[in-house]
DNA sequence: TTGTAGGCGTTATCAC
DNA sequence: GTGATAACGCCTACAA
């Protein structure tokens, strides 16, 4: 009852009085099996309804047609976009998607690595928890011929492939905007300093400001840890500055909403006594009345479909039975984030 | 090259000078096998890196440690949320989750399934497209004893196993808020007719307005395809009746946003002029000035835990040797949804 | 054009 | 306690 077999090739080969390799090679469409039995095969399989036993192949052959995505947060929709841009492309590759959320959590991570590893993906897409310090999980996928392609929080490392965006043109682009409108005391809310994110921030906020000739102010320059209180802290302490700023630009839009009403509580008319720029994770600013000035932009769906194709690369190139070809090399792709003016 | 070999229970046997049953039984701490043995094969196991070779033993033993999720959209809260909760049930249970996005495809969703079903997840929860009419390919499923528990969007069939919410709990404490604040008017924006969905919120509706002595007006239910547009007209054709609505609920959240853009265009101010209610689908509102009074709440992420937690009873309940239980029946839970006002 | 046979890594059923 | 052996479903040299 439990075991009632389903149909397998062995079952075809035996009803039609031929070999299992017959069959194998019939179903594949293999030039070197004649019309009329690859007829016979098709025709039977249809029949019984076989399908092929993926697992078995999988095993045979060592390939899983599956493809590993851990990410810190699916309902962050920079991730969940990012998602849907990995998953159309896999299923264009007729591949599928393992799922992981590392929450943040690198012991969560460094679980679903190794699942993932015994699930034998053949390849993955990772975007590293905030605090991921160590990479030895990573290493070990190599030892298992695992692709890996990071994806926008990519560890410090060298000799791996990865795709993110590059903050600065669209930073660059949101000082340029902010200071033709005559801005000049520009402040910045910043992510933890341990996040590269933080330093890229900083660096290109410094560098913005000077290439016009404004001196950079330490106490326009706050941090914040990212939950809402602090969010909401180091808002106050740039409006509550004698000399406050007349814009700012947040880490990102999560950022920017605590400061946004906080601003308001301050009694400034956003975008007006104080304009606001973010970086983009939310996909409904339209609908809202007190929202940026504008967003930048890095294209998480683009970056995901990216991700895939670099991976399909890899992954491509091994099931490639010549030898010769020399192995792919690792490949960086960096998106230009861009400034998107909310109107 | 390519080839160099993994350590395998075949390794391990060979330089211990033992048979592979001893590595397998050793490894599994079976009562049977000695304890220096043991010990030896597990020293040896962690020397070499030994790893257990996930796709040999799903072959061997029919079960593959992942369940395929398929839903409509990840970039809906609601369905980010909800796979929150699946996936970490599943990981408790150390499987991994197989994920599929029919983007409201019943095509897609279809090659989805099929190629899960290839995959031999062992068993799948699905929320089935807003078009899909045809259950063909999830009665396969019951060929391979995958089990299936559908979850929100649910197909009108017996005996299956479902999570849904509920809607009338919510939906009737919403008009009955209404109607407290002293609404007499109120209005309906409904999704398309086909949607059972749609269906259960019209019925509730007329249900708590007649239990409250009110006359339904046919004039003030109004059907939306859920595109921004279809939105915008459902809400304009209410508001410019002669005996517009002074409450109106909207078929979800984001029927809402568009509802009250609209509203305020028509120059009335939100939950004052017109208030809105609408099911919850977004987590932001609290950061939005012009919000819906009040949202119904779904439960995702519960819902989620709730339909992996019948999915792996149904599991556990197939892998158990025991022949003699007999086969678990089909459970259809139902939430309460509730009201959550947003102050 | 088709068949034979071996093997992928693991577990399970017998034996001993 | 431990070992031999078959089996899971499929693929692929190698033969014929």
């Amino acid at each position: 009852m439990q075991r009632d077999k389903l149909p397998t090739i062995k079952e075809i080969a035996k009803r039609l009085k031929v070999s299992t390799s017959t069959v194998s090679r019939a179903l594949h469409n293999h030039p070197s099996i004649g019309y009329i039995t690859t007829y016979r095969v098709h025709k039977l399989a249809e029949e019984l309804g076989y399908e092929p036993n993926l697992t078995a192949i999988s095993f045979k052959q060592r390939k899983t047609y599956t493809i590993g995505v851990v990410l810190p947060n699916l309902s962050e929709a920079f991730f969940s976009t990012a998602i849907s841009g990995i998953e159309d492309f896999a299923a264009t590759k007729n591949y599928n998607v393992l799922l992981g959320q590392s929450l943040d959590d690198p012991e969560r991570e460094k679980r679903i690595i190794e699942t993932m590893k015994t699930h034998r993906v053949d390849g993955m897409i990772v975007s590293i928890t905030k605090n991921t310090d160590n990479y030895d999980h990573f290493d070990q996928l190599t030892k298992y011929h695992i692709p890996i392609v990071f994806f926008d929080r990519i560890p410090e490392k060298k000799d791996i492939s990865y795709v993110a965006c590059n903050l600065e043109s669209g930073l660059l682009q949101a000082l340029n905007l902010l200071i033709e409108q005559g801005h000049r005391k520009i402040g910045l809310i910043n992510g933890p300093d341990q996040l590269i994110a933080s330093n890229q921030r900083k660096e290109t906020y410094l560098k913005g400001l000077t290439d016009n000739n404004i001196k950079p102010d330490e106490k326009l320059m706050v941090s914040s840890s990212l939950s809402k209180e602090s969010n909401q802290q180091a808002t106050s302490s740039l409006l509550e500055l004698k000399d406050r700023p007349t814009a700012i630009i947040t880490f990102n839009d999560y950022v920017a909403l605590d400061a946004i009403a906080i601003a308001k509580k301050h009694g400034l008319v956003i975008n007006k006594d104080v304009s606001i720029i973010s970086f983009a994770n939310l996909p409904i600013w339209e609908y809202m009345d007190n929202r940026p000035l504008a967003s930048i932009e890095q294209f998480p769906y683009r970056q995901g479909e990216k991700a895939s194709e670099i991976l399909f690369s890899f992954i491509e190139s091994q099931s490639s039975t010549d030898e010769s070809t020399e192995p792919l090399s690792n490949q960086q792709i960096i998106f230009d984030s861009e400034l998107i003016k909310h109107l």
